[in-house]
RNA sequence: GGGCGCGUAGCUCAAUGGUAGAGCAGUGGCCUUUUAAGCCAUUGGUUGAGGGUUCGAGCCCCUCCGCGCUCACCA
């Protein structure tokens, strides 16, 4: 098409032939011409059919045989309709393809240059069960697996620019660990063992510092046997990245430039729209001060309240609702979800959490009972977490013990003792930073959507029948 | 798991308890510059499944299935 412009522009003359190859799109036949819409991944173009080139034969051939969603392939020369329109004149054509099934066919009307499309697709249980199909219709879902994909690959592409090593480490895990969630269980045959699906990369990759690789990163799939909502799935892709010798704060930098490099590289702004609301990503981003973010928002200073009873009696004069029996850690977790998190529009990242909630995290120099670490938000929604890594190994297995007693031996989301990843850091594991992301969570904020299925291929539905 | 809502033709949607419809798609016909092409004709339904109430149920009631929203859950 570009060199049919380029020809037309320099007054050439000779006639551009060309084969094209695409989906039927539409198809409006009228007697002995006839105009066709042709459509692949990089675009679409007119075939323009006549009896003239083709000859009876052709023309009979392709009314009879011919529907909407056949995969053809025309060969012939371009020109231009007399309604303007690039067309490729036909001189001969094959079936590449049968759509034995129709497609859910939308139309299309162009109304001053703006594409309208008519009874789409919309469904959303077809849509997630036949994928396909809703792809094949409906182009704008086709362009939020591609920003996707652009996404994962700008992210990839800034992470090797900073030096840092995309490997590779194990799904299926003896032991889970590195967060607090419900494993899936699966089962070996010949080794006779239960193995879980990871709910973290963590573990594995601070390993891999031990060994002396300092900064290394994996983009992959964690599994979290829970409840799904709009920003959860129980499949998701995380990236996690471990930076020897920085700490959260260093960490906190990195990410901003990281998601700034994103929209640059993926949106060509650092200003998207979400649910109506324009949020700037442009660094740097908010800085919120957890203990002193509870203070301004709900009155409560964390500090005063040292263990749980005391914290779990202030909430309750402020007549707030929450699961009594919780560990102080875990009320702070849920204020801070209930009272910061949704007000967190604008990229925020909120910082030093307390201790007993972040097991794998440092200490914070001077207290004790808070550790360095951030988690960053954006559009009301948490998107990332990072730390400074805990490094004593002494310190970890006491933390792991400590995890343990909170927990009931029944309890699947207890984080079970790995004294591999203690065996490891005993070793020695440099100073780093870790940091994970939820990718699409950042999917969703890159494409608008407020659903975590519409930025997954296939989401996981119930058997139908 | 709880609450609310939805499920009608391939797609998008109508239908006071009284013979299930439209547009598009499909099929047949006319048509040599259309682009939601047009015109004429026409096919298409276990109204998600099962039960109940009623002379009569797409509509009312119950159970089940699926989906959505929401709450709970969730580093």
């Amino acid at each position: 098409m570009k060199a049919f412009e380029d020809a037309e522009k320099n007054g050439a003359t000779d006639p551009i032939s060309a084969t094209l190859a695409g989906r039927l799109r539409s198809i409006r036949l009228m007697g002995k011409l006839g105009f066709a819409h042709v459509e692949d991944a990089s675009g679409r173009i007119q075939f323009f059919l006549r009896v003239n080139e083709l000859g009876e034969e052709k023309m009979t051939f392709f009314k009879e045989y011919f529907d909407l969603g056949d995969f053809i392939q025309g060969t012939g020369t371009l020109t231009r309709s007399r309604t303007g329109e690039i067309s490729l004149i036909l001189t001969d054509f094959a079936m590449l393809a049968k759509a034995i099934s129709p497609l859910p066919a939308a139309k299309d009307e162009v109304v001053d240059g703006v594409v309208v499309r008519h009874a789409t697709l919309a469904d959303p249980e077809t849509r997630y069960r036949q994928r396909y199909a809703d792809l094949a219709v409906n182009p704008e879902v086709r362009q939020i697996f591609r920003t996707r994909t652009a996404l994962i690959t700008a992210l990839r592409k800034f992470l090797d620019s900073h030096d840092f090593m995309e490997v590779e480490t194990p799904i299926l895990q003896p032991i889970y660990g590195g967060a607090a969630a419900r494993p899936f269980i699966t089962h070996h045959n010949q080794l006779k063992q239960d193995l879980y699906l990871r709910i973290s990369f963590e573990l594995y990759l601070k390993r891999l510092l031990v060994g002396g690789f300092d900064r290394v990163y994996e983009i992959g799939r964690d599994f979290r046997n829970e409840g799904v909502s709009y920003k959860h799935n129980p499949e998701f892709t995380q990236l996690e990245f471990y930076w020897a010798y920085a700490d959260y704060l260093k960490v906190m930098e990195l990410t901003e430039q990281m998601i700034a490099f994103a929209c640059d590289q993926v949106l060509g702004t650092r200003k998207v729209t979400y649910n109506g609301q324009e949020i700037d990503f442009n660094p740097p981003w908010k800085r919120v001060d957890l203990r002193q973010g509870l203070i301004n928002a709900i009155g409560i200073d964390i500090q005063a309240y040292p263990d749980a009873a005391s914290l779990e009696k202030v909430m309750l004069e402020k007549g707030m609702k929450f699961k009594p029996g919780e560990a102080r850690g875990k009320l702070i977790d849920h204020l801070l979800g209930e009272y910061l998190e949704p007000t967190f529009i604008q990229p925020t990242f909120l910082y030093d959490y307390p201790r007993d909630i972040s097991p794998l995290a440092k200490t914070k120099p001077g207290d004790p009972t808070m550790v360095e670490r951030f988690e960053g938000f954006v559009g009301g929604m948490e998107l990332c977490n990072a730390f400074t890594e805990l490094n004593d190994p002494q310190d970890q297995e006491n933390r792991f013990l400590e995890m343990g007693r909170q927990f009931k031996a029944d309890d699947e989301e207890n984080m079970p003792l790995d004294e591999d990843y203690i065996h490891a850091m005993a070793y020695g594991m440099p100073p780093c930073g870790g940091f994970g992301i939820g990718v699409d969570r950042l999917a969703m904020l890159f494409t608008d959507n407020h659903s975590i299925r519409e930025v997954i291929l296939f989401p996981p539905l119930r058997e139908s029948e």
